[in-house]
DNA sequence: TATAATTGTTAGTATTATCCTAATAATGAA
DNA sequence: TTCATTATTAGGATAATACTAACAATTATA
């Protein structure tokens, strides 16, 4: 109830993100396409894929990185709270991809009991405002 | 306006906010005080105190801790930025004092000019709902 | 005032998260 | 098979967060 169910870092989530995103599309998801994405060298993606693997939210398999089921459900976690939160700042005002730039920030520190509560209020957007797609915001 | 005026973490974070709300009190802000605030150790928070020095937010005198007019602008952000998430989470249902908890943790991260755009929406708040005090969040 | 208690500071360490380069291993494509 | 890409390991570096221990300075009190 206090806290956040399960406890990543700015760089865990943008992996998340990445791995999530990426899941349905042709081709897999790499070492190497995480860390183009996120401009930042392998080694250092393979260290933090190391920690989620760790943390039971990512494994390997034939070279690809997937999202266990865990991984999974913290991935649609944060979505959720990311488009709840960009819809917020959209109708407020912000422009549609500064508000995700801004909310990719802080969106895996919101609270899902929260974001849950925020959604009643707000309505459950299947997609950012304008059709943005939610980045995974460089450091 | 891409990022956030002023760079600071968490902890500094912390200390401004426990500085700040100290400000108009009768006992002066110290070492001691801050510590015993956001339960650390002395020596930990001399060291962020430190940092917020090099950053201009804060000086020394006399054994007080004081916030400059830089620091004292960015509490005032801050506070601003605290307020009126809360006040939304509050909105939708969200306990009080788990609302200040919760956003203790990002208020920080908030865009200015975004915060600006929330007001203007959600007005401006002269308290956290219910009157609590804003906190200083332990970690 | 002398002593005790509280505060402040410095030194020295530790851990975690982020990062990197360089080297090597493995895999895939031509 | 050879070349290129990708993955991994080793070895560092830095910044933020934290601590204990030791000592210095200040304040309070007996």
């Amino acid at each position: 109830m206090k806290n956040n169910n399960i406890n990543i870092t700015k760089r865990e989530r943008d992996c998340i993100i990445t791995i999530g995103k990426n899941r349905n599309q042709s081709f897999p998801t790499r070492i190497s396409f995480i860390a183009k994405s996120l401009d930042m060298k392998m080694p250092t993606v393979e260290e933090i894929i190391k920690r989620l693997v760790e943390k039971g939210l990512v494994q390997k398999e034939a070279g690809m990185v997937l999202l266990t089921e865990k991984g999974n459900n913290c991935y649609e976690e944060i979505i959720m709270k990311h488009r709840v939160m960009e819809t917020f700042l959209f109708e407020c005002g912000v422009n549609a991809d500064e508000a995700c730039r801004e909310v990719s920030r802080f969106d895996y520190l919101i609270d899902s009991e929260s974001a849950d509560k925020i959604i009643e209020k707000i309505g459950k957007p299947e997609k950012c405002p304008h059709g943005f797609k939610i980045i995974e915001s460089k450091r």
